[in-house]
DNA sequence: TGTTTAATTAAACAGTTGTTTAATTTTGTA
DNA sequence: TACAAAATTAAACAACTGTTTAATTAAACA
């Protein structure tokens, strides 16, 4: 059992996770998102995915590496989505829109896992392997500076720009916005989920293409 | 005990805490803001407070109404502080960066509380009474709501400017930057604490308001 | 088919959790 | 000083925590 375990941790960076190992991460990953971590029990885990508990001690060889399995899960893909759009033919402008837009289109379709992060992060936790998450940032945070040079370099953006704090200002608003769901449910009148959905999709990711770009091109 | 504890909950809104009261609530704020609200216990409040660990449940009821009770006794004198900024003489742009800075350096001086507020919001205990903070955040947008009108009617702010999300770009910005303190003092090369904390007073502050600057008076 | 490996189980482990109890000490007041 | 109220204590409570165990079942392979 316990090699199982070394191998599953040693190789998770280049194989796959088993289909029972992908429904325990997804019940985890709801759990974690509405309970958070130490919300959630592993018994609770193991109700909800229908198995037994000594399975997850089994699949991931403790909670702990049960949330890293996760993060590496969730994020693994999202470097090479951010990166075919450097080498799209678009306008410098219309090249941090799309970026902002995909942002929030993922984050906005992944709601869990980047929950799990925003919290978890936060707390803590320096045992977490999250190398992998790190990387993904300073990886995105290059892709970004590409863009942003690109529009300097054709005179469309400012020369003084604080491109690490463009992340802050792009995700910030975003995550404000999306963890006080129910204030802002109540502020700006809407009812349903789906309309607070499509508020996010529409109203909030012009707001912020809109904040970016006036940040970017505006002369003080 | 019991009429006690009704008598704390029922007055608490109007009256003061007692000095022990006071001492055990800012232990459980620095460690709330630490290990979160589920990952600290009754136990360890009461060992660092240097108190009996019944004292907890005699004197706030519960753990769950020792928040309640910190973020009442954290929050009640904002409303005030916010408030004094309308009245006072100045140009709209300089009074919206003055409610910037204000908000950033409440915040920053007050990281604890408002970290727990940004973390346990977001997991549903639909149970905590916090409608005075609620309270808080509808007067603080009528503040920002009755600047941002001022500027408009003196010519100097657009006109289409969604108000509702300014908030969240504001103190989003700022609470990502907190948030993920080890990675941006990796990324700005910050290494000491003393050079984070003056980089949020100087720069993030001064990015911050240029960011609405431009929101604000910048056309497209 | 029999044998080895993997998957699954219920039960137990040793702690920790928030809360309550009854007894005791301290404090305030008459 | 005597008495009542408040503060404090150690101990117990029952429920829950993550993890491990040994036994059993299922699957893979020869």
């Amino acid at each position: 059992m316990f090699n199982f375990v070394v191998y599953l941790n040693s190789m998770c960076a280049t194989f796959d996770f088993t289909e029972k190992q992908i429904q325990i991460l997804l019940v985890a990953e709801t759990l974690f998102a509405d309970k958070g971590f130490e919300g959630t029990s592993i018994r609770t885990i193991a109700k909800e995915a229908k198995i037994n508990i000594a399975m997850v001690s089994y699949y991931f060889g403790s909670k702990e590496r049960l949330l890293e399995s996760l993060i590496f899960y969730r994020t693994k893909d999202l470097k090479i989505e951010i990166e075919n759009l450097l080498v799209e033919d678009l306008e410098p402008i219309a090249k941090i829109n799309k970026l902002i837009a995909l942002y929030i289109n993922r984050i906005n379709s992944n709601k869990g896992i980047f929950r799990i992060l925003h919290f978890e992060m936060a707390t803590q936790k320096k045992e977490l392997n999250i190398k992998s998450f790190y990387d993904l940032r300073k990886s995105n945070l290059k892709s970004l500076e590409a863009i942003i040079s690109e529009g300097q370099d054709k005179g469309v953006f400012r020369k003084d720009i604080s491109i690490p704090l463009l992340t802050p200002t792009i995700l910030g608003t975003f995550f404000h916005f999306y963890m006080n769901k129910e204030y802002f449910m109540d502020i700006l009148q809407l009812p349903t989920e789906d309309s607070y959905n499509n508020y996010i999709t529409v109203d909030l990711t012009k707001h912020i293409q809109q904040t970016i770009k006036a940040l970017l091109i505006y002369e003080s």
